[in-house]
Order: structure tokens, then sequence, then C-alpha cells
RNA sequence: GCUCCUAUGGUCUAGUGGUUAGGACGCGGCCCUUUCAAGGCUAAAACCCGGGUUCGAGUCCCGGUAGGAGCACCA
């Protein structure tokens, strides 16, 4: 049984990045009729944003992940909230203090000199606690210093396993920390949490960040120290801008939330987000979740960095806008028509605009020129593809003023066939009549729909008022 | 600085020794058409560099170069 977990620290919204790692190990899971567990890592006390746990929950509902064990859904592998489990913590802590492979390290974050920022960090970090005598670590607990305890990296040595992703990974022990295991505050680290909660919780999978490839040996060390099988690994590559650099909230790239507030359907972006780094094997690119969890394969996940681009994404949006039906079209377009806009057959508005609409943001400009009609040139009513010139133009213009006057029933149809007959009747291109009448009723060079379909949305009183003042402008 | 990883058109990618290097986005053109979209067709555009191995290398090996990541009482 595949069981894979979703680890997030809880820091206010999800970063897309996050959202593809959930989606990765939801569809490792899924596909193998596994086991996805939400776990929430809030080890570090300095970083907990209140609310943000359920902004994590929001935005796996919003992705259509759903968790099967979670801190609200116990699965027996309870709890799943780490700042929960510190006594679990403490016990295995224990126990590696016991077996040597943990140390008591009584220095202060102070006495440790920012050796990182000059560059010149040497790599392999031993303290001096390290040789600590028992006599010496009773002295400094009697003295009250609150220790941390280290993890004691055995020397010589070189670790290696193997990822889904990057294949053969090889570290020498001599670039291992003996890094904190257990902080003085009594919380764990990322380092020794994930390793104890991914096997309490028998993860078989875990699926994260590429960040964590160098320091996997490590954990795996604690497997072993511990006596624990490893579970299997599945390191992911980053999600980058075009230009190289990496996405961040604080340079103002959005968030999944973002995205979606600002008109991304959520499972496109999903569906976009999963083809950053993986591809089914064949050229599909539409996926729906179903899709998604049916194709997946963690073997075919790229090694390389993918750069994230709004592009593609729009695109993809479109393909599953346009796969909408008209009902769910039209119930997700409605809460971005412009106020005012309940006059119209919104039903019938929808319907023209859905193959247009390529994010749902895009529907005010779209439609904005039927709440008002735009200023305008006389000039827009020369339209070479059309044959349309000013003059016939206004020919066409009177003459439909009284065909339009006419037509009782005002619809589509009926005022297509109306104006079809003018143009046969007169001798003019069909294209010839439609434009100056599609351009007086928008106003605009180009717009959603043709003549006759702007003329049934607008309503008889506003089309031939829209006539009328288009026959002004040609006077 | 040390270590690990990566490298196919602008971008996402297929490719696992022999291909006219395929697809998608974007971009140009054409068709369709009641303008614009959508749809169809089509063009331009790529194997980082240098050595090897091999009859043959985008594919394997080595070395460069470039980029990314890690080296916290953050995750």
């Amino acid at each position: 049984m595949f069981r894979t977990r979703f680890a997030p620290s809880p820091t206010g919204y999800m970063h897309i990045g996050n959202l593809r790692t959930a989606l990765y190990a939801y569809l490792t899971a899924k596909q193998a009729d596994g086991i996805f567990i939400l776990r929430i890592e809030d080890t570090d006390q300095n970083r907990n944003v209140p609310e943000s746990v359920q902004a994590i929950y929001n935005g796996l509902r919003l992705a259509g992940i759903e968790y099967d064990e979670g801190p609200d859904k116990d699965g027996g592998y309870g709890p799943y909230t780490q700042s929960q489990r510190l006594p679990i913590y403490k016990e295995y802590a224990d126990k590696l203090i016991q077996s040597g492979h943990a140390y008591y390290c009584f220095c202060q974050k102070e006495d440790k000199p920012a050796l990182e920022i000059t560059g010149e960090r040497v790599q392999g970090y031993r303290d001096p606690c390290r040789n600590l005598s028992p006599e010496e670590v009773k002295a400094k607990f009697d003295e009250g210093i609150l220790p941390v305890i280290r993890q004691r990296i055995p020397e010589p040595g070189v670790s290696s396993f193997f990822d889904h992703v990057y294949g053969e990974i090889s570290i020498d022990h001599a670039q291992l920390d003996d890094q904190v295991l257990l902080k003085s505050d009594g919380f764990p680290t990322y380092n020794f949490a994930n390793v104890v909660d991914d096997h309490l919780m028998a993860i078989t999978h875990v699926i994260r960040g590429q960040e964590y490839l160098t320091s996997t040996p490590k954990y795996n060390l604690l497997y072993e120290a511990f006596g624990w099988e490893r579970p299997e690994y599945v390191h992911l590559p980053h999600i980058i801008k075009e230009d190289g650099s990496k996405l961040s909230k604080r340079k103002g790239d959005p968030s999944f939330e973002d995205l979606v507030r600002m008109g991304y359907l959520p499972e496109a972006i999903v569906n976009y987000v999963a083809l950053l780094g993986w591809n089914p094997g064949d050229e599909r690119e539409y996926f729906l979740l179903p899709e998604l969890v049916a194709a997946f394969d963690m073997n075919r996940i790229n090694k390389s960095n993918a750069a994230f681009s709004f592009d593609k994404l729009r695109w993809l949006n479109g393909e599953h806008i346009r796969a909408l039906s008209p009902e769910e079209f039209h119930s997700r377009a409605l809460p971005f028509y412009p106020a005012g806009f309940d006059r119209f057959d919104l039903k019938q508005l929808s319907a023209l605009i859905q193959v247009r609409t390529e994010n749902l943001s895009d529907i005010p400009a779209l439609v904005g020129f039927f709440g008002e009609l735009p200023v305008y040139e006389a000039g827009l009513f020369a339209h070479d593809k059309s044959k349309s010139t000013l003059e016939s133009s206004k020919t066409i213009l009177q003459a439909v003023r009284p065909l339009f006057a006419a037509i009782n029933e005002w619809t589509n149809e009926t005022l297509f066939a109306v104006l079809k007959e003018l143009a046969v009747s007169q001798g003019f291109k069909v294209g010839t009549v439609m434009w100056p009448i599609r351009t007086a009723l928008s106003g605009q060079e180009t717009s959603p729909g043709g003549a006759t379909e702007l003329a049934a949305i607008l309503g008889k009183d506003e089309s031939l008022r829209r006539i009328e003042l288009g026959l002004e402008k040609l006077r």
C-alpha cells in the first residue's frame, strides 16, 4: 500500500511549487490506490502564521486534492500536526542519545560564528560537544544549560540512495553536518521530525523539493540508527520564472489562490502545474485530475527546473474554459460580469463569450461595450475585408433601420434571415451588410459575436438607438 | 569556498546509439467566417562547448562552461 504525504509548513498561502508537490504526492498515492496524507510541519515557533493552516485546507480543496488522513481526518497515525507530537520526538531523540547516534550540545547560538556568511564555511560541522564525557554532560545539565540534540554523523563513510527522479546519489559523510535534531525549546527540527513522522506514519514514498536531495543521506543515517526501513524517494526539480529566477511571493509572483482570483480555473492551474516537470509519455496536454491520476508516473518526472509560462497557462485555461458545459461556464462567468449587466440575457451572453474567453478576468473588457457604447470614429465603418466603405455603411444602416423596426421576433435567427435577404436583394456581400451594423452596435473594431448576435442581446430599442448614432457619425 | 544536481527551438517537452530530431505554447501566413475568437492547414525556430568510445552519438564516458540546490536551534 502506497502512503504519501504533503507536509507544508503553515506560511499562509499555497505557492505554486507547493501545489505541484502536493499534486505529485497525491497522484503517486492515488495511481496506486494508496493513501494521501496531510501533515502540518509547524515546528518553527517563530514562523507560524495564524490562519494559515486554514489556507492549506482551502488550497487543497480548491485544487480538488483530497487527503485521506490529516489533522482534521484521523487515520490512526495522528496527530498530524507536528507541534502536537513533541513527546514523540523527545522519546526518539532520547533513544538516539542512548545508542550514541546523537549527543547533547550545550553551545549557545551566539557561540557559533556566522561562518556561512563568509563563504568560507567548512563542511561537515563537528561540534566540540560531540566528545563530551558523561560527567561533563551532567555538569552542564547541572549548570542549567538547555542543550540541543545533535546527530552524530559516522565518520568516515559514504552514503548512497536511489531517487526515482535523480537516480543514484552518493555523498561523503565529510559533507554532512552534525545537525540539530531537537532544539533547545523542545521542538524538533525538520531534519528530525520528517524522519520520525514519515516512519511512524508509514510513508512509503517521500515526495518533496529537490532542496532536500543533499540532506537525504543524513535522514537515511537516522533511519539506520533506528533500524527502520527507508522510504522511496522522489525529489522534485524547482519551478522557476522564465527569466530563470525563482518564483517569490515577495516579488509579486502569484500563489495558487492568487491565480484563481486572477481568473484562472483551478483545474487548469492544476493541469498546467502537473505538466511542469512531468509528461504522460504521449502528446496529451489536457487533463482533469482523475485523468492525471490514471496517467501519472513518478518515473517520468524530469530532472531539470521548469519555467512557469503565463502564456501557456493562459492557453490551457482557455482549453479548460472551452471544455466546460455552457451551463458550467455561465455559472463561473457570472461573478465576473460588470455591475448592471443583469438587464441582459446573461446566459445568451455567456454562450457568446465562452469560446472567446481565455481567462475569466477578461470578461469585463470583453463585454464592456454592451453596457456602454464606446466613443468611436466614423472611420471604423470602412473595412476592406468586408468591402465596407463609409458610403456603403450609410446606405446599409439606412436600409436596416426600418427593417429592424418592423421585426417583432427579436432573435438572432430572425435578424440574420432579414439581413441576409437584404444582402441578396441589394447585391451586397453578407459581410458588407453585417460590418456597419456590428460596428454601430459595438463601437469596436472587433467584438465577441457578429452583428445579429450583438443585436439579439442588446435588444431592439438599444440596437436601433445605436444604429441611429452610427448614422449620425456618417452624415 | 565545498558538495550534489541539471543542460533539446524564446518557453514546456518527446527522444534511452542509426529519426527528414516529434508535439505543445508563443510568433508569421493561409483557409473557414457575420468582426474577433474558436477550428483546420502551414512557415520560421533547438540537441551548451571540447574531447573521447563506436561503423555510427542529442542519446554512452571524460573535461569545460552555464544554471540550480544544499552547507541554520528554517523548513
